[in-house]
DNA sequence: CACCTTTCCTGGTGGC
DNA sequence: TGCCACCAGGAAAGGT
């Protein structure tokens, strides 16, 4: 599942061939993902690649005629390949350059996007995103001020794009460990100085994550082996009913908005 | 084979 | 009563 470390990982694996390129055009061979890939999108012809960003967990791609939008949903993957790479199950667009490579996007779930819009203004979609995790602007404060009166439980507060981008499932329950917070506490009754500490846990989190190269608990549970960052780091993740590293209690298991969640009932309150 | 996954949207509810 | 903010739940699809 690609979670706000792979999509930059992503991002920097795919940015040298983009760069300086010109996009020749779009294949589309199934456009049902999360929404229709926009229309406007088959027209594009022969257009210069001025840059690519990331903004939560989309990746945009600029173009003077305006920006592609690409969001790899839960399945969802980019490689770069040469033109006539025979096509893999779920190859669904596309993005052919000038230098004879392929930017193709694969998603068996079809969660993903491809959107363009037009013009310079942002999308719609990014419109109502909060702040990036790891920017200054991310702060305990912010938690605190926002919180205040608010009953839903904090995991999902923290979980919220409006409260912050790029917190995922992993990242909550870790970063709330972390911070000693239980995760169904209301949002409105943790103090600033706890906030304080969740915001210096999701930092810190998502950094270390991104430093390792946004390799992803699954990959680390396949059979190949190698123990990676999350195989050693994650303290709670996927561990209801072990003992909790630090005071030796079993971990319970919860639910907030249909997603599982572990946590210590002791560590955290 | 039912379950699990992310994100946005919808509909219901409660407060003012 | 009317409106808005809030929050829980639903939907998409396929691999395991």
């Amino acid at each position: 599942m690609p979670e706000l470390p792979e999509v930059e990982t992503t991002l920097q694996g795919i940015r040298p061939h983009l760069e300086g390129r010109v996009l020749r055009g779009v294949d589309v061979r199934e456009a049902r993902l999360r929404w229709p890939v926009s229309e406007a999108l088959y027209a594009l012809k022969d257009c210069p690649v001025l840059g690519l960003k990331r903004r939560a967990k989309y990746l945009l791609i600029q173009l003077a005629e305006g920006q592609l939008l690409i969001h790899l949903g839960m399945s969802g993957t980019l490689r770069v390949v040469e033109a006539g790479t025979p096509l893999r199950k779920h190859d669904h667009v596309d993005l052919r350059l000038d230098d004879g490579k392929v930017l193709r996007f694969n998603d068996p779930r079809r969660f993903g996007t491809v959107l363009f819009q037009a013009g310079a203004a942002d999308h719609p979609l990014l419109e109502k995103l909060g702040p990036e995790p790891l920017g200054d602007d991310f702060t305990g404060e912010r938690l605190f001020d926002r919180s205040r009166g608010r009953k839903v439980a904090v995991k999902s507060f923290i979980m919220d794009n409006a409260t912050v981008v790029g917190v995922g499932n992993i990242y909550a329950q870790e970063s709330l460990f972390l911070a000693g917070i239980h995760p169904s506490r209301a949002a409105g009754r943790v103090s600033r100085e706890r906030y304080d500490r969740l915001a210096e846990a999701i930092k810190a989190v998502l950094a270390k994550a991104i430093e390792a190269g946004g390799t992803t608990l699954r990959d680390f549970t396949r059979a190949d082996g190698q123990p990676g960052y999350f195989a050693q780091s994650l303290r709670v993740y996927g561990r209801a009913g072990q003992p909790c590293i630090q005071c030796k209690t079993v971990l319970k298991a919860d639910r907030h908005g249909q997603r599982s969640t572990s946590y210590c009932p002791q560590c955290q309150r």
